[in-house]
DNA sequence: AATTTCACATACCTTGAGTATGTTATATTC
DNA sequence: GAATATAACATACTCAAGGTATGTGAAATT
């Protein structure tokens, strides 16, 4: 019970958390594949090589499982942007590379099908809607609040702005994968989203 | 077998259809309330006031009686546009008054639910496209490319235009209902559909 | 050294989708 | 118009998958 002040990890915590971060790869791998609902628990177990009693140890069910997953490539996402457009000094350089960076990450098979398609029906919108707070969304409306004490940026609702700029970009990254000519689509999606934003830029 | 030129509809098949409605009619009402997953054979078949045997001869299976009600709703959604927006001589008022009836069908749950989020996952992106790319889908595209041979809009690739418009419109359905304010953010998701279409409009 | 606890494994239960078969009213055939 | 066929269901069963209850052994604590 009492903590020693020189207690360090101990072994078989490291063994536990080695087999949690098997099943949550694994999840990754299997959701993205299947989908949530043809993923089967034994599957996905078994890809990790435990059975099914290792997996409702660490989790409560199928859908923690999935939510771990949906949080854990959020935040990869998030440090990817993060990492790509800290450095830039001008606004609407960061905002640019930081939706460059976003996309990339979104085009993605897992996240486009985990997170982008699946995630608000499988955890409902006001989880969704939570795990995206943070993360992706959050440096996306930060950046453009910034725009908007600078005055670059005219527009009322900020929040809602930093929506749809998401489904855009969502919606590419769901069209992107089977488009005939990727590389133009890109190039044209781009462009969309610049003439969106162009358009509530200070005149 | 062989039908007389004087054949009618027959008692039986009249039947048959009316059950079948109520089929389709229960299974809109209970995948809008549960969500496809929890919305059980079962109960759908009660609703309608039939038993799972009736509803196997109507339905090949779950998936089948969810695309019906899809390509349905997408349907009633299409006439809704077609009939508001037929009358308007003037193109881009066809296109605004399609995209607020549009947005008035999106918005009502069932569609919402089905059609914008689930029909996706459940159908896949495939078979979604073949039923978007008849209905709403269809109208909008058509007026954007009128638009295009009038040269009133400068742009490339008006599928993609097209589709970009409809995610936006789609994630307005999804963040109107639970907006503090909807009747502002719905008059600002207006006004960015309005500014992303006016920045490829002919200067 | 004894005991407890954690990290799993195994065996079972339950639910719901899909199937196979039975039944009846309606339509067709002779 | 009586016999037969068939469509439109109802009933009973199968099977897979999620979840639960319980068992077990190694490691940590006492």
């Amino acid at each position: 019970m009492n903590k020693a002040p020189d207690d360090q990890r101990t072994r078989r915590e490291e063994y536990a958390e080695a087999t949690r971060q098997a099943l949550l790869a694994s999840g990754r791998e299997t959701f993205a594949r299947e989908g949530y609902q043809a993923a089967g628990i034994e599957a996905i177990s078994r890809a990790a090589r435990v059975t099914r009693g290792a997996f409702y140890h660490h989790f409560e069910d199928k859908k923690a499982l999935f939510d771990a997953v949906v949080v854990s490539l959020q935040s990869d996402a998030a440090a990817r942007v993060q990492e790509t457009s800290k450095r830039k000094s001008k606004i609407w350089e960061r905002l640019y590379t930081g939706i460059d960076a976003y996309l990339d990450a979104s085009i993605e098979p897992a996240y486009a099908r985990i997170v982008v398609q699946e995630a608000p029906v499988v955890l409902g919108n006001a989880r969704f809607a939570e795990i995206e707070e943070q993360y992706p969304m959050a440096l996306l409306k930060a950046t453009l609040r910034a725009l908007k004490r600078e005055g670059e940026l005219v527009f009322d609702d900020i929040d809602l702005l930093g929506h749809m700029l998401d489904a855009v970009i969502c919606e590419l990254s769901i069209k992107l994968p089977t488009s005939s000519d990727p590389k133009k689509t890109r190039i044209n999606g781009r462009k969309i989203i610049e003439g969106l934003l162009d358009s509530f830029r200070r005149k």
